[in-house]
DNA sequence: TATGAATGAGGGTTCATTCAT
DNA sequence: TATGAATGAACCCTCATTCAT
């Protein structure tokens, strides 16, 4: 029960600033490079530490990454979540759900969540375990949405498992493709993918 | 520059018999792990040989995964993109791309386009180049459908670029979290997927 | 099921050449420093071979430490045990046992028994439950034909437990504090010691 | 050369009273773990400390060592000579000596005994040469004791060496079996090796 | 075609130790 | 006295790759 270990991180929660800047750094290089390719020594250098030095502020590389994909859930929870879940509306509060995803996934604020997105089977056991559990909340929360929609004949019948994954993949996958200087706006992004979610792409 | 080198392959043309089964059981063991915690230890075992005897057949790691690609692109292109390039109107070209697509995916057919989605971005230089391009072509056929689409007054203006990747999300995203023998089957999820993107959420 | 398993070792049984010649360069290294204080690399250098080399004829440290072992008992087997366990009187089988046991420590022969003496809790789990209890089977001997005297009346009647370990320390501490070139020689020892054990200190 | 260092330890002299207890925690650990394999860490939190504040009270971790040992030889010379030099017949002066010495060992007492019978070839250098001196001193005496036995007729003639260290290896081997908790009493033990070692196993 | 042997580079991690505060 | 931070060196081990046979 030492200093050390009370500063330091009470298990994925908050963390001392030093922390915090080096998971922004470690993060910032595993998104470029991918987690298994990154090395200790290459984010230590980043930090301007010594390998060893960085193991002060982390335990292991799989708790490093923890971290960081812990900190990214709390940020989307932060920034997503927790934004429209106050909405009565269901259709409403999916529409501000999108909009407000695609921008967290468009904006460069936020590589931990591309990490969470591309290493999604990287983490095995307890912590694997953890982050998924989290995502797996949040499928929960669309597919309720949507069902919630049905029953107020706001929405048409539609398999709400489906629904949700297609929501994830149509938000989700922009992580692979878009680049802000590209001939799109995160805007035109978000707002186009509204429509053509909600409305379809037939003429009606 | 031996004789085992000219008469192996034409870079990423086509492969002798045995050249094509280790292409296969090594896709199946980097599907499953991802390709950098995949070792060649492990392939050349898997494949009955030893790691010596491997690189009579691959010139390099990298070079294995590209040519797991390259093949996965052929199989993809022969099994959905050949299959609905003849069909004359572009919404039911758009549909049957999509069964196909999902299809390709939620079967456990191809573990080579599991690993062309999810090691999007292990492959760097001339390699990487190489597999992009045959990617973009899909997306160009994709908004070029939708535009057509759009001009025949078939479906609603919308911007083709954002239409097509919502298309790609929707239906590749499907490879990280369908299970074979979970509670919906690939014909509802393609179905499924159909119905929505095409007709929307939204009651009409 | 491949050449490489075979010819290396079938679990602590007969070694090839080469991988006895590096058991023997590792035994006298870990013999001179202790197996803590040996390094893999040093064992590497001493066997001419870079560290990965020796990973070819060894799976990890524990284990070449486990061989080591494993072959200093057989040896001690062929050479101890065997030699006496058919000797029909218990007295003279114990002195023939002394002798033998005094000689194979004293003479430089055996890194391997000074190993086993002087690591003896170094390991843990089943590699060094293997090794005790054939260090267990030895005591045993030493017990019951210690009993065997006691029955036929040749001896005095004594703990055998307390005899069997009186025996081991006399014959055993020898590792410690003999030098090959010192005043006594190996003979002086053994003579003495199973003199003295036997007859006692004191006049009679 | 701070203040601190000035007034802890005159070079294995006489320590403070948390320095005391601080070798007293350590020489638990590397009792029990073995030297090598305790860190310093692990000892710095068995005793409450960080690392950094460890060093205030030890110069180096071999230093520790050698400060364990030779407070080992001082208990043992204080529990074990010191009571039995005055005794005038060397034949008792060599029997209490192995009463009490199977007994120091036996009694959980001292974990320091363990080390110095255990590590006696770590320390290196002139830590080392200094314990050696003080083992050296002991053998002496038992040789010694011998020869005056056997000039006054009282023992057999042996080798005065011999004899020395086959008491000592049968006295000091208990260290490596001797359970508390198990079938032999330590008085069982002690009374049974010096009727063994006077009187000799065979039958008068 | 296939092998065992071998390697250099690097993997993540721990070590005893130092030092400004 | 005691600390957190930091380090260089070393730890055991694995990697993809090469090459004589």
């Amino acid at each position: 029960m030492n200093a050390a270990t009370k500063r330091r991180r009470d298990d994925t929660g908050t963390a001392s600033l030093r922390t915090q800047a080096i998971l922004e750094t470690a993060a910032k290089l595993i998104c470029a490079k991918g987690y298994a390719a990154t090395g200790m020594q290459e984010i230590a250098e980043a930090c301007g530490l010594t390998k060893a030095g960085l193991y002060h502020y982390i335990e292991s590389k799989e708790n490093l990454l923890l971290a960081i994909m812990s900190y990214g859930m709390d940020l989307f929870e932060e920034q997503v979540l927790l934004q429209v879940v106050g909405i009565e509306d269901p259709v409403e509060r999916l529409k501000a759900c999108m909009a407000k995803n695609v921008t967290l996934v468009t904006r460069g604020w936020s590589k931990e969540i591309t990490i969470i997105l591309h290493e999604h089977a990287t983490l095995t056991g307890a912590a694997g375990k953890q982050i998924n559990a989290r995502k797996k909340r949040y499928v929960r929360f669309l597919e309720s949405s949507v069902q919630e929609a049905i029953d107020r004949g706001l929405v048409r019948k539609v398999d709400p498992t489906v629904a949700a994954y297609a929501f994830l993949g149509t938000v989700l996958w922009v992580y692979k493709w878009f680049l802000p200087e590209g001939k799109l706006s995160d805007e035109q992004v978000a707002d186009g993918m509204i429509d053509l979610f909600f409305k379809g792409l037939e003429v009606r």
